[in-house]
DNA sequence: GTATGGATCTTCT
DNA sequence: GAAGATCCATACA
């Protein structure tokens, strides 16, 4: 067995997002081990399933083991896994892998940078595996996007503030691998702030 | 090395 | 009309 049951998907999202760390995240020949994630719920403000079922949302309360893939700030693509039972809104967003296969094929897309840079973060990842809006609401289990469970279990993974966010900022919902820096980005200069990249006028 | 601001466009109010 | 789950180039220490 190689791909997860749909059963797996069938859990709390903060459950998923845990155990999704150290699991291989695959398409077409380019492949990586996940080492970051965050789990976003409906319950709270900055899930895109806060507002409810619109027709881009429509996907994170469908049924579990699907990929939501949205367009982020106009030019990026992020890519989500759908959890919990049909009619929940919950998925969890990969934020960063570290290549394993088709690393050459993933240098051609992302173009000449480090290879520490290739996948550490979510429209990077996306970007190196080829993953594009097309994508979105196709099956993980049998579909082009493949889920392997981690070979070896992560002994400890740390939850931390979620990043880029401007709402909920204090749940812990972000999960990154034991002993790897994930997505190397700054935390705001001083907590309560307005997030980086956007300065209101 | 760290900090700041712009690009870009879809979705929702 | 405004906001957003980002990335990159540039400026400065």
């Amino acid at each position: 067995m190689t791909a997860f049951d749909r059963s797996w998907f069938h859990r709390p999202v903060l459950d998923v997002a845990h155990d999704l760390v150290g699991c291989t995240l695959a398409h077409g020949e380019t492949a990586g081990v996940i080492v970051e994630t965050e789990a976003y719920h409906y319950t709270e403000a900055a899930c895109h399933a806060y507002v409810g079922i619109t027709e881009r949302t429509r996907v994170i309360w469908g049924p579990p083991g699907r990929a939501y893939v949205y367009r982020s700030y106009g030019i990026h693509a992020l890519v989500n896994v759908v959890c919990e039972p049909d009619g929940v809104g919950a998925a969890v967003l990969i934020r960063a892998l570290v290549p394993t296969e088709g690393v050459e094929v993933m240098r051609m897309r992302r173009g000449p940078v480090p290879d520490a840079q290739l996948c550490n973060g979510p429209g990077k990842l996306t970007q190196a595996l080829g993953i594009g809006l097309e994508l979105n609401d196709t099956d993980l289990v049998g579909g082009p996007i493949e889920l392997r469970p981690a070979a070896e279990p992560f002994e400890v993974v740390r939850s931390a503030p979620r990043i880029g966010i401007s709402k909920a900022v204090d749940l812990d919902w972000r999960f990154t691998a034991a002993g790897h820096r994930g997505v190397s980005r700054p935390y705001p200069k001083t907590a309560g702030s307005s997030p980086p990249g956007r300065t209101p006028t």
